[in-house]
DNA sequence: ACCCGATCGAACCGATCGGTACCATCTGTG
DNA sequence: CACAGATGGTACCGATCGGTTCGATCGGGT
């Protein structure tokens, strides 16, 4: 059957469920771990499709992580804003939104970082830098308002503790290291203003 | 040729001489960047004498990584000890070996992680948490040596700081990043006393 | 001096990969 | 009702991959 029975024509509707589907698939199996084969039959899209709208498996991984990209930074954004006014409440809000996501049962670490190691090309570097100078902004803002002497050297030791809270949940066990590392944020957070 | 001109036949250095060589391209391209048959002509090796030592490429792969997380874990002990007595002149030493790596032209971000990242088997993942292992060990120890009220606590901190400073390191230049982290470990190491 | 074993080089294998081409079929538009 | 465009299904392509095999050759222990 070349075309679903009672499915919409659609071309942006089709590209972002693409983007939705294949975003968990290469995660969990890695962007290398699956075939365009295999995750066209996952997706139930036909390759000629996924090629029509992505170029190439690049194009594919490329878009999926901008759109992770985006929507984390945005979903942390929210929770740091819904924090209120207090730098300490705002770090506490970073950190729950990560103690989550290490939970997750299919929690493997962070997606971009993986995306960087497996995926030895420019743009996904690019892509991956882009999102930890995301974070940092996030950080240093919540530096200044606490009222830090140098809150871009608050702001990057803070990424630093977020990044490595992310690495330890993943190899050594997701239990409280989002809390571990709350506390040690906080003590930074009150030794720098 | 079927053996080297001069070659001493030794199975012992052969193999020790495929780690050697191995090493640093398995880390520069990746784990699933470089073939077989490349990594044998650029290492000097026949097909057969590679499996012979190894079994699979697998199997070179977690040699090789094992043998970088002993020569890392013993390196990092060497300039504890020298570091004398004191936990926060160790831990400037911890931070100093780390700045080093991260100024290497060739620097590609932790090898054990990226291993992880790329290679989604078992045994791979289980030499890289034995690695963190290592480190949480090392930190730990100046953690208790510094009379930290909760040693166990401060060292998973001081690894999510080291851990987060190597990511940073990677994807947001190495410049400076020891000493940021350093001198938030020292934050931590004196509020936890 | 002899012989076992380590080694090289090269050919070879089956599987899988990313990507392309073609066609039948369905949806949405006018 | 007709047409254009989006899609699914399938077969196919060249390249590359990990791994095996074989014969020729050389070093080292006996």
């Amino acid at each position: 059957m070349p075309v679903a029975k009672g499915s919409t024509i659609d071309p942006a509707r089709t590209r972002a469920a693409i983007l939705d589907a294949a975003t968990p698939l290469l995660y969990e199996r890695g962007l290398d771990g699956i075939g365009v084969a295999e995750l066209c039959t996952l997706l139930g899209v036909s390759k000629e499709t996924l090629y029509r709208h992505f170029g190439t498996k690049d194009g594919l991984v490329q878009a999926v992580l901008r759109a992770r990209s985006d929507r984390v930074t945005r979903s942390l954004a929210e929770a740091v804003a819904a924090a209120g006014p207090e730098p300490a409440d705002q770090l506490a809000a970073v950190f729950e939104v990560f103690q989550r996501t290490y939970d997750e049962p299919r929690f493997r670490g962070c997606a971009m970082l993986n995306a960087a190691a497996q995926h030895h090309v420019e743009p996904v570097r690019a892509i991956t830098a882009r999102h930890l100078d995301r974070y940092l902004d996030t950080l240093t803002g919540i530096a200044e308002r606490a009222g830090a002497a140098d809150p871009h050297l608050l702001g990057r030791q803070l990424l630093m503790l977020v990044e490595g809270a992310t690495v330890v949940a993943t190899h050594h066990g997701p239990a409280a290291t989002g809390e571990h590392a709350l506390r040690a944020a906080l003590t930074l957070l009150a030794a720098a203003s």
